[in-house]
DNA sequence: ACATAATATAATGTATACATTTTTTGAAGC
DNA sequence: GCTTCAAAAAATGTATACATTATATTATGT
C-alpha cells in the first residue's frame, strides 16, 4: 500500500470538515460511516476516528449507537459562538502585543498576502478559508494561554461554517479590517489591536445575521 | 430485565478521566492503548476512541504514530482556565436567571445536597467530583447558548483535575459559596448571582495558587 | 385501514490480524 | 568512549470479520 505522509484519519478530518462547511455534507443530516469509508477509500476505523475528532470540534454530534449527525445552524448559535469570541480574543491579542518583538507577527503578515492573493484568484475556498483561519491564529501564535488558544481555534472553524455558508466576509471591508489588526499589532499598540479585533468581530457577526435575516 | 447497555468506548472516557484527575495516569506520562485495554478488558479500538475524546476534552495531547501523552499542570494552565470561566460563566447564570422559573433550578437545589452528603461520607470522590461539575452544570443548563455551556462543561473538567490534585474547595467556605449561588438563582437576582459565581471562582483560584506555591 | 409483533435489513461497535511507523537494541567502525 | 547504521522489538494505524443494536419491512390480528 501507499505510503502515508500522514494517517487516514488526520486527512479525512480536513476532508469531512470542508465537506460540512461548503455543505456537501449538509446541516441535521445524518453522516453515514460506510458512506464516508467508501467515499474516501478507506475503512470505516479511521472515519469514526475522525468523526469524533469533528464532533469535539462541535461540528457534528453524536449518539452512541445511532451515529453522527451534522449539526444545525441557528442565529442563537452565531450569536451565541461571536460573543464568546469577543469575550476571548481581544484580550489575548492584546496580551500578544504587549509582549511582542519584530518576528512576533512576520507569519500573520504573510498569510496576510496569501489570504487575499487566494481570494482573488477564487473567492471563498477551503485554501481561503483555512487561510484566514491561519491568519487569525499567526496573530496570537506567540500566546502563553494555551487553553484560550484552542476555544479560539475552534471558535474560528464554527465561525467559518456560516461564513462560508453565507459568503460573507472578506469583502474589502474585511480585508481592511485585517490590515487595520496587523498594523496594530505590529506598531506594538495593544489596546488598539484589541479593539480592532473586537470591531472585526462585531462586524462580521453584524453580515452574518443580515444574510441569515435574508437567507434563512 | 431491559438493561441500557453503555458502549465501551463511553465507559472508557469515564474511567480513564478518573484515571487522568486522580493521578493514576500521571501528567506528562505516555499512555499506551494496549495497557489501557488490557486493563479494562477491551480492545484497542475502543480505547482509540476514548482517548482522542480525552484529547478533545483538553486531558490529552495525542500526536499522530506516536501517541498519546497526559498534559501537564502549571500554575500559567490554571490562570488561563479560571479566566475564562471568568468571562463565560457570571454572564452565563445572569442570563438563566433572568428567564427563570420555579423549576429552573430544582435539579441544582438536589444537586447541591448529593455533593455535600457525599462529600462528607468520603471528601474528595469520584462521585463528589461529578456532583460538583453536574451542580454546576444544573445551573446553566436552561440557557440556550449550547456552544457556552459546553464550553463552560470542558473548563470544568479541567478544573476538577487541580482541585483534585491539590486537595482544595469544598471547604465550609466552598459550601457555603455554593449555597450563595444557589439562593441567588432562586431569588430570581441575575447580577447577585454572576457576582456569587464570580466570586466562587475567583476564591477558587486563589486556594488553588496557594496550593501550587507550596506544593509545586 | 391501523396498530402491533415478528422478521429481515442495515448500521453501528469491537475483536482480531496484519501493516506501518517508531523506538530500542546492539554491533561495526572511527 | 561515541557515533552510525541495521536489525529487532514494540507501539501505533487500519482493514477485515463478526457481534450487537437500531431501523425498515413484512406479517398478523383487530
Amino acid at each position: 500500500m501507499k505510503r502515508l505522509q500522514t494517517s487516514a484519519a488526520s486527512m479525512l478530518v480536513e476532508q469531512v470538515r470542508n465537506d460540512i462547511l461548503t455543505g456537501v455534507f449538509k446541516a441535521d443530516e445524518r453522516v453515514r460511516q460506510e458512506l464516508v469509508a467508501e467515499k474516501y477509500n478507506v475503512s470505516r476505523i479511521p472515519v469514526r476516528e475522525a468523526l469524533m475528532q469533528l464532533e469535539a470540534q462541535g461540528l457534528l454530534s453524536f449518539v452512541p449507537q445511532k451515529g453522527f449527525v451534522v449539526r444545525g445552524m441557528s442565529r442563537a448559535e452565531v450569536e451565541d459562538i461571536f460573543e464568546l469570541r469577543l469575550k476571548i480574543e481581544p484580550d489575548l491579542i492584546a496580551g500578544v502585543v504587549e509582549n511582542s518583538d519584530d518576528e512576533t507577527f512576520v507569519d500573520a503578515a504573510r498569510l496576510f498576502e496569501k489570504m487575499n492573493v487566494e481570494y482573488a484568484a477564487n473567492s471563498l475556498s477551503n485554501d481561503f478559508t483555512n487561510f484566514h483561519i491561519d491568519f487569525h491564529l499567526a496573530l496570537i501564535k506567540d500566546s502563553k494561554r494555551e487553553r484560550s488558544k484552542e476555544m479560539t481555534r475552534h471558535l474560528y472553524i464554527l465561525s467559518e461554517r456560516y461564513i462560508r455558508h453565507h459568503h460573507c466576509d472578506h469583502s474589502e471591508q474585511a480585508e481592511q479590517e485585517h490590515r487595520n489588526i496587523l498594523d496594530a499589532c505590529i506598531a506594538g499598540k495593544p489596546r488598539e489591536a484589541a479593539a480592532c479585533v473586537e470591531w472585526h468581530i462585531r462586524k462580521t457577526l453584524e453580515d452574518l445575521l443580515v444574510e441569515l435575516q435574508t437567507n434563512p
